[in-house]
DNA sequence: CTGTTAGCGCTTTCAT
DNA sequence: ATGAAAGCGCTAACAG
């Protein structure tokens, strides 16, 4: 079926060995027979099978990446970013979703040992360091990306979350609102963080109320169902300032609110995302949100592992700081003086 | 190293025969047997090694995707269409992103092949028929995606965008728009064909104008640079509605004449987009689009791909038809009777 | 500079 | 029901 060295070998009338160092290490073969054999190569039209040439080196020319949500351009920009860097090196990127479900996470650990890895990128959705450490055990470091390692076991690249937290309320704050609304779930590690962070600042001036709207996930649905449940109630007792955990749920609240609703934002209600996709700046309302350097974040982690695989034996935590994006929905108004 | 078959079969008492036997057919082996393998397999965390199945299979067990732009959703949404669908297979999708250069998709086809991968899908940049012909001779099939086979060589999933481009400007007509543009990058297969249906439609109405506005990708960024050019040309001169190729250009426009201009939108020029990503609905303006079932695409090509896999001989085109959402973009208001 | 060969880990006959 | 052994395609070590 599928043509082989040996068939180009029988063809250019030499051994397998030598195709083989033709394909390897042509400075090794006289240029009369590095011609003859990429001549066979040509002819039979031979490409190497990567199944036999991983199952030789014992692992593969990949790089596992397991993010959270591929529909969240944040993880397609951190993918695009390890893409890049990977394959300097040579190596593809095996992409995995996750989608935040623990089952769906294990599968890909699964198949990304089965496949014997260079390495595995991951934001875990679960408190995985027992199956990354198997994973190590067995000579397949792992990174942790979006999310600091705890003990400092893994390498890691993270944006501080906390930082991040503090950064929106602040300015939330300071731009004169009062009655803050936390939404995200609570059960995500990074949420938890810029939550904290949202406390921190929010206690850092009086008056100050922040109160956590719980959802499900970190999609624009799961922003719209909040947004929903602002929107239901006594205009009294609505916050005046909504913090999202991340930009999808920022941009379904905004739907919500103003396009299904009729609070305006940010008169009435001001809104501040997180992560600063690409589509924040063309929402309804642009968004104000937190970016972190999405790209340099796949780019640093990628580099982690290969110093991990060339031995490296210290792991490094990289951790950026986020950014203030400030934009209409957060804009001090004149016209909240109105009321 | 690593723990292979051998060292379970020495651990249970067994043959690495009956080891693969118990992993394969385990109805094939005592059940004493078996449990006694599985014990060793779990003491000794034994996982298998894919690339040796791979070698010995003659293939892998993963699907190619090639898309031209991961940052697109319709693309992502594409991809995870085709992932269920292969899931359900015990397949995987290798997911590779041309990002519109030839060079780059060429070199994920390489890597396909030497993967050895079940088969290709692929939303092509260049025309590689030829190459996709070549990759079949060897055994891999092709399946296009978003576009349809010239020849029928190739089993096919797309939408029928000449129906697209002709439902967004009989749109803009009925709604009494004249001045149209068209906003894309004419190099694009697709572009063309929804441009072929957007002429149709202008030329079925006396006094219809079509210009074209070229742009040189399909991102945010390049409608914002076209969206830019119309905005800064004389009121009389500009067009009262822009059909944008896909969404990502439409909201680039819009961000150009809305938040960085001063047009109005829809009041002085209605935008439509395609594709209907998601972030449509929440854009400054609600856009109007043209949907497209995007995970049902990736769903159904791996379904024709499978079925050429298991030998069909007939190639399939199926051809979806798109649909119209009407948003705020293309609203027609009131307020233009006024000029 | 080139050829020979062992072996990576697995599956699958073919015997027993 | 289980074992023995061949072989998938490639590379690297060694010999010549």
């Amino acid at each position: 079926m599928s043509v082989s060295v040996k068939d180009v070998a029988a063809l250019a009338g030499v051994s397998v060995g030598t195709v083989s160092n033709v394909l390897n290490r042509p400075g090794k073969v006289a240029p009369a027979t590095v011609e003859r054999v990429q001549d066979a190569i040509e002819r039979l039209g031979f490409v190497r099978n990567d199944a036999a040439r991983q199952l030789r080196a014992g692992r593969s020319r990949s790089i596992g990446l397991v993010v959270l949500d591929v529909r969240n351009p944040f993880f397609t920009d951190v993918a695009r970013g390890a893409e890049g860097r990977a394959a300097a090196e040579d190596l593809s990127i095996l992409l995995g979703n996750s989608d935040d479900d623990p089952t769906r996470e294990s599968g890909y650990l699964d198949l990304f040992e089965q496949q014997r890895v260079h390495g595995v990128l991951i934001t875990p959705v679960d408190d995985v360091p027992e199956r990354l450490a198997r994973l190590r055990s067995r000579g397949i470091p792992a990174v942790l990306v979006d999310r600091l390692s705890e003990g400092g076991d893994f390498s890691s690249v993270s944006v501080d979350d906390v930082a991040g937290g503090h950064l929106a309320v602040r300015h939330l704050v300071q731009t004169g609102r009062r009655r803050i609304a936390f939404v995200g779930p609570t059960g995500v590690r990074q949420v938890m963080d810029r939550l904290e962070g949202a406390r921190r600042a929010a206690g850092e001036q009086e008056g100050v109320s922040l109160e956590v709207i719980e959802t499900s996930a970190l999609s624009v649905l799961e922003g719209r169902a909040a947004g929903e449940r602002i929107r239901d109630r006594d205009p009294q007792h609505r916050p005046d300032a909504v913090f999202a955990a991340n930009d999808l749920l920022a941009l379904g609240v905004l739907q919500a609110l103003v396009m299904l609703g009729s609070v305006s934002v940010p008169d009435d209600v001001a809104i501040i995302g997180y992560d600063d996709i690409d589509f924040a700046a063309a929402a309804v309302v642009p968004l104000s949100s937190i970016r972190q350097p999405s790209e340099l974040i796949g780019d640093r982690a990628v580099e982690l592992l290969l110093a991990e695989v060339q031995g490296a034996e210290e792991r490094e935590q990289v951790v950026f700081q986020p950014e203030l994006v400030v934009r209409a929905s957060t804009a001090t108004d004149a016209g909240r003086s109105r009321r």
